[in-house]
Parts: C-alpha cells; sequence; structure tokens
DNA sequence: TTGAATTCCTACCTTATGACTCGGATTTAC
DNA sequence: GTAAATCCGAGTCATAAGGTAGGAATTCAA
C-alpha cells in the first residue's frame, strides 16, 4: 500500500479502493491497514467524495523500517528485548539475550536502510529488465 | 536447552529432569523440543535409567543457526522467499521480496556466525563481570 | 528379576496473533 | 441531496506457539 502511494507521490490523492484493485487486496482490510499510519502522520487522509490518501513526506524520507514497526510493533524476537520490559534474572536468559538483540539489530539495520524511493527504483529497474527478457 | 548441554559437553549425559530443573522448563515440553534435534543428530540419547543426552559434536562445531532452523523451520518472514514456493506474479511483489531476502539474509548471517562455544564465553564473561559489580 | 529412572511417541489443549470482514457513522465534492 | 469516500469498533477465522497428558519401551542397579 505505500509502495503504491509512493508511485503517485506527487500527482494527488488515491483512494483505497483503487488501492486494493492494484494490490487485489479488500478495501476493508487496507482500511485497518492505513489508520495507524495516519495516526503516526505518514499518510494524510482526505475525507469524503474524491478523497483519498496521499504520502506526507517524500518517499526518500520515509523507510520500510518505520512502516514494519508501526504495522508490526517493536519486532523483537523475544519478549526480554524488548524497551520497558523487567531484565530478566537468569545468567543463562542474558547470554541468548545477546543474541537476540544482535539478530534485531541486523534486521532494523536493514529495514532502516530502505526508503520507499529504493523501492520504487527496484521496481523500474525490474520492469525494464523484463521487457529486454522479452525480447530475446 | 542447548546451551545447557555444551556447558556439559564432555562429562557425560544429562537428563531432560536436570536441564528442566535449570532452566525453569517442564520436562514435557523439552522432551518436544529435542525430538527434532535428536532425529538430526545433534544431540545423542542414551535411554534407560542413568540415561539422558549429550551433544553429539564440540559446542564449537554447532551454530545457533542449525538449532534455530530445525525448530522454528525456514524462518522466513514471507512465503514467497521459501524454496519450493511458486513464484508470485506481481511486480510489486517482488520488490517487496527482496527486501524480505535481505532481511533473512542478515538474520542468517548472525545466527550461523554464533556457535554454542561462543555463547559458552559470553556467559563465563557475564558471570566474571557480576562478581566484579559485587565487589564494588 | 524386579523396580525405578529415563527416553520415546501420539495426541490433545489453550491462548495469542495475523489476517480479514461487517455494519454503520461521518465528511465532503458535485 | 446524494454518492463517494474516510473513519470507527467490533467480530470472525485459521494457524502457530507453547505447553500438557498418558502411556509404551528401554536400561541400569540393587
Amino acid at each position: 500500500m505505500m509502495f503504491e502511494l509512493a508511485k503517485r507521490h506527487g500527482s494527488g490523492t488515491m483512494s483505497l479502493k483503487d488501492i486494493a484493485k492494484n494490490q487485489e487486496l479488500s478495501e476493508t482490510y487496507l482500511e485497518q491497514l492505513i489508520a495507524p499510519l495516519r495516526k503516526a502522520g505518514l499518510v494524510n487522509s482526505i475525507r469524503g467524495a474524491q478523497g483519498g490518501y496521499e504520502l506526507s513526506k517524500k518517499p526518500e524520507d520515509i523507510t520500510v523500517g518505520e512502516i514494519i514497526r508501526l504495522l508490526e510493533g517493536p519486532l523483537a524476537p523475544s519478549d526480554c528485548v524488548v524497551d520497558g520490559e523487567p531484565e530478566c534474572t537468569k545468567a543463562e536468559y542474558c547470554v541468548t539475550r545477546t543474541i537476540w538483540e544482535r539478530i534485531m539489530g541486523s534486521i532494523n539495520n536493514v529495514i532502516d536502510s530502505i526508503t520507499l524511493r529504493d523501492m520504487i527504483n527496484d521496481y523500474y529497474k525490474l520492469e525494464k529488465k523484463k521487457g529486454e527478457d522479452r525480447n530475446e
């Protein structure tokens, strides 16, 4: 959905109906997904007829990490690495904890380094490659 | 559990009852977990009274990645990156697919680089540090 | 040779979560 | 005024994680 809005960025709003059609997802489902994105200010909404949604910032200023964390929560592989949780007392756990932390760090590293702009670039690269493949 | 067996490595077998006590987990639960590890040959089992389990290889030759994949499956964040699944047809999906692949790669990178020996070393380092903290 | 300790096996239960639907209230362009 | 859209709260459904129960098979040790 955010990719769809990113492609459209700069040319007005897009309704859930259109996104649903493009992505073969139900409108009602997308409604659920976009609520937290709106509340977090990643998208602007315009109500009423001819309304819709648009990114509130440029695609290069929105990372995949922001989006995923908003929709999926802190993305922690284990409770004990979530900030605010009480530290576990057993030494063994702390050993596995450092593993969880390293995993989490590496995931965040990847998703925070990819912006919607990167996805758009990848998309056009893939499209171009497909065209060339067909001509061989 | 595997950490527990690794600490014990070289000094005979260890029963699930002991592991359960040390890790505050139920014996029956551990039974479930160890079955695939045994079938995959990571641990040897000795049945009957005074029986138990032991690692089948040295701690430095068992990675956390092996263990996790055995217990949790291919560890893919999305179906479309699982080997053998039919490729999805929509270009948009392929763009997100490359993201999943990068995430998966980075996770495997981390967990395949950590062996049980590393965990033991970390454990003793933490223990030492705790002792020092108490003396301050 | 008996009994206790232990692994092994199959099946079940419970709870949380992700994915998704439904019905309706509200807003706004035309 | 009405159709097109966003908003909102609740409910459904399938699946998986985490865990339990009961008992059969194996082996040591007294």
